[in-house]
DNA sequence: GTTCTAGAAC
DNA sequence: GTTCTAGAAC
């Protein structure tokens, strides 16, 4: 027989010498979610907390208490998880600024486990936001709407995001999300959407 | 997901 | 010479 494997375990329960064992930091969302410092909102079935590294002037992430990795583990049993998350979510961004823009939408395809719903103010205006991905993960179809994800649940009983498509998105050039115009490079952009406003209309 | 940094782009 | 991007991280 070949020699004895090596499989520690580290604090997050995965294997450490394996080459198949998910990476320490994929799961630090599940951290995050219980740090009484992070948290902004607490009911039976939710979390909400102020993302570490928010790329916008507002940025809270909620996520179920119940653990659901991503979008494939959804099943209709959870819309009205997700429902409550949207309304929930919906909350938080008025009681931050109830005359500033927001979006509520997932990452079609997430870095880091557990379902977390972005409540994202649309100024950008954050130095965390630093690149092509940052950007694009936010501004294009990568980002989708979480009544969009809702529906699709509805009506297919599943969310299905090819991965290879959606990873492609995030090379795109860079694109004012407002007027469309194309920028260069990422100081150009964040220079350029400080003229526009991000007030409800 | 972030940090770090080599080297491309200017 | 400086700014900026993009890929490795054992």
């Amino acid at each position: 027989m070949t020699s004895k494997r090596k499989l520690e375990e580290n604090l997050d329960g995965n294997k450490v010498s394996s080459k198949k064992s998910v990476p320490f930091w994929k799961t630090g969302l599940l951290s995050s979610m219980h740090d009484p410092e992070l948290q902004v909102y607490k009911d039976d079935k939710l979390i909400i907390i102020k993302d570490k590294y928010p790329k916008a002037k507002y940025h809270f992430l909620v996520m179920p208490k119940e653990n659901i990795p991503n979008l494939k583990s959804l099943k209709k049993e959870n819309i009205d998880l997700l429902k409550h998350m949207h309304e929930k979510g919906k909350e938080m961004a008025e009681k931050s600024d109830a005359d500033l823009k927001f979006r509520l939408g997932y990452h079609a395809v997430p870095s880091m486990s557990q379902l977390h719903l972005h409540v994202i103010s649309q100024d950008f205006d954050s130095p965390c936001l630093k690149n092509k991905k940052h950007w694009n993960s936010f501004t294009t179809e990568y980002f989708v709407d979480s009544e969009e994800i809702i529906k699709e649940l509805e009506k297919n009983g599943k969310v299905v995001k090819d991965v290879a498509s959606s990873q492609e998105l995030l090379k795109k050039d860079l694109r004012c999300h407002v007027c469309k115009k194309e920028m260069k490079t990422i100081p150009a952009l964040k220079t350029h959407i400080k003229e526009h406003s991000y007030k409800k209309s």
